[in-house]
DNA sequence: CACACGTTTTTGTCCAGGACAAAAAATTGT
DNA sequence: ACAATTTTTTGTCCTGGACAAAAACGTGTG
């Protein structure tokens, strides 16, 4: 048990920053920071006046800088920077919907706001049309507003709980049509946005498809299982940029491997991007839950 | 990228089994188990027909038996090995609701019976009833269940799913009652199960408490951030077992330290055993949703 | 000036082998 | 038989170095 106030060991600064305990011991090393006192028997015990600026740092490194650029600056030129990428750039034209989604997310609004907001659209606008038309873009823009520091982690996850209620919610009713088929959604150990697996699950659902959700984080072995057990005959798989590209191109070379030719695999999500330059065999790659309705509906007028 | 078709290195086979590298390492070097062969430049490319021993492995360890032993033994007899276990035991007294549930999850079942049967029983006996009498049951049984090797991995995320669907569609038109009191909730990073946690957000809607959920794995700093952004004035932290002790208990010191005196911290679930022994001050430890009620009443009482 | 190509620097992951504390098991004394 | 002590087991952390993939840089050409 830590006993001193102000400082962690590196299991727990690992916890709380999410960078490896390796890469916080190289940039001791390279950088000189974090440097972290030490106990009675040699351990690290990193200090928590250094977290801001490890957060700070890794925020700046997931929009593309360097680590030996940022490490050297100072807090306060490290949050300016941060400032200014965010002020620079606007990428997505923000409609209305858009517009009024960040506002219930930025600071100083209420916490339930997203929630209602969210409900209320898809009342007015009905399940097809949020999942379908709303549902990618505000995916997208939360994701570059956290990116880019506007709305805070918090905010990011508070949001898809919302929208996963939401929407859920809202399919429990639905009984499938196509009963020949069966769609498992998941991602891989690391990845945790579930986000765009539940687009594809709305939109399949609302398709008739009969879906099954194991949640974020399947190992390999418990898919084969679920696909074994329930007879799966579709295997959806989403993952981010967040995870690391070998890693998602290998579990799905491990799950084509270990499924029978009978279950398809599509795979969605910008961290299939090497999936591209490299097909595997058997291994459907989409860019867009539309896309992922396409084949779903060829598919079943061709089996029916 | 893995070329080979049967190897994998040990990122990959951290993600499929779950244990860490490190780890890993010391079995082999003290029992020679798993042995990888060498990539060419001596990285360890361990064989997937490893596998199955290590996740029996795995399984037989967190029901208390040593690495030591169980290692040298063979897949077969650990197999039966895990079969005696879960065959000999049966803590639960198993009502028919229960059995009904192991019913639907166990093998050959169908994939939405889960979810069918726990709507159904929401319908019939009330959201209440199920929250407060049911839901703690059924947990313990599919986490001893899934312990025993009765049921997959898979199974249990998708009672996951299942429930947290059900109940959280329940909850959504529920109006809070007490406004001067906000509750968020989440769990310590590396702890996956937030089951625990949705029966104490739901019994507390239930009681007009307005409740914010974080999902699982919120970092400190984020959690801060929540607490000053939206006013929350309780938050509620749950870990199962699977979390190493240490961080779970310096999670709470380090929230404890961070947090204004104005908000509570409430804490339950196994994994926090530790805290009972060396309580923190302005940390209340609980043992069963009823308490987090309790509490919950006493505290609307004094303030209106 | 834009752009393809080869070279250098940066950065994260992996390796070996050892030290050590906490927990579990075995041993001892009463 | 049971409590207290010693031994073994087991997981985490340490140091310091090797190395490949990616990014940044420099160079020559249309």
């Amino acid at each position: 048990m830590p006993i001193s106030p102000d400082s962690m060991n590196q299991a727990e600064l690992e916890q709380a920053t999410g960078l490896s305990r390796e890469v916080l011991r190289k940039w001791e090393l390279r950088y000189q920071f974090p440097l972290p006192t030490r106990g009675p028997r040699g351990q690290r015990l990193y200090q928590a006046k250094d977290l801001p600026k490890l957060l700070l740092v890794k925020q700046l490194i997931a929009q593309g800088m360097r680590p030996g650029k940022l490490i050297p600056v100072s807090v306060k030129n490290l949050q300016e920077l941060l400032l200014s990428r965010s002020a620079g750039q606007n990428p997505l034209a923000l409609d209305d919907a858009l517009q009024q989604l960040l506002r219930c997310m930025g600071p100083g609004s209420t916490a339930g706001a997203v929630r209602d907001y969210i409900a209320d659209l898809i009342r007015a606008e009905g399940l097809a049309c949020f999942v379908e038309q709303r549902l990618p873009l505000f995916n997208q823009a939360v994701g570059e507003a956290w990116a880019a520091g506007r709305i805070g982690v918090h905010a990011e996850h508070h949001y898809t709980e919302a929208v996963l209620v939401a929407v859920q919610s809202q399919l429990l009713g639905h009984q499938p049509t196509h009963l020949q088929h069966r769609v498992l959604l998941t991602t891989p150990p690391g990845e945790l946005h579930g986000l765009g697996l539940l687009g594809v699950q709305a939109a399949l659902t609302l398709q008739g498809a009969e879906c099954f959700s194991l949640g974020t984080q399947t190992p390999v072995p418990d898919v084969v299982q679920a696909v074994k057990d329930w007879g799966i005959t579709v295997l959806a798989v989403s993952a981010s940029v967040a995870l690391r590209p070998e890693l998602a191109s290998s579990y799905i070379l491990a799950l084509r491997r270990a499924l029978p030719k009978s279950c398809q695999i599509w795979v969605g999500g910008q961290g299939f991007a090497q999936l591209e330059a490299a097909p595997i065999a058997g291994v459907k790659v989409f860019h867009a839950t539309a896309q992922a309705v396409k084949a779903w509906q060829e598919m079943t007028a061709v089996g029916s």
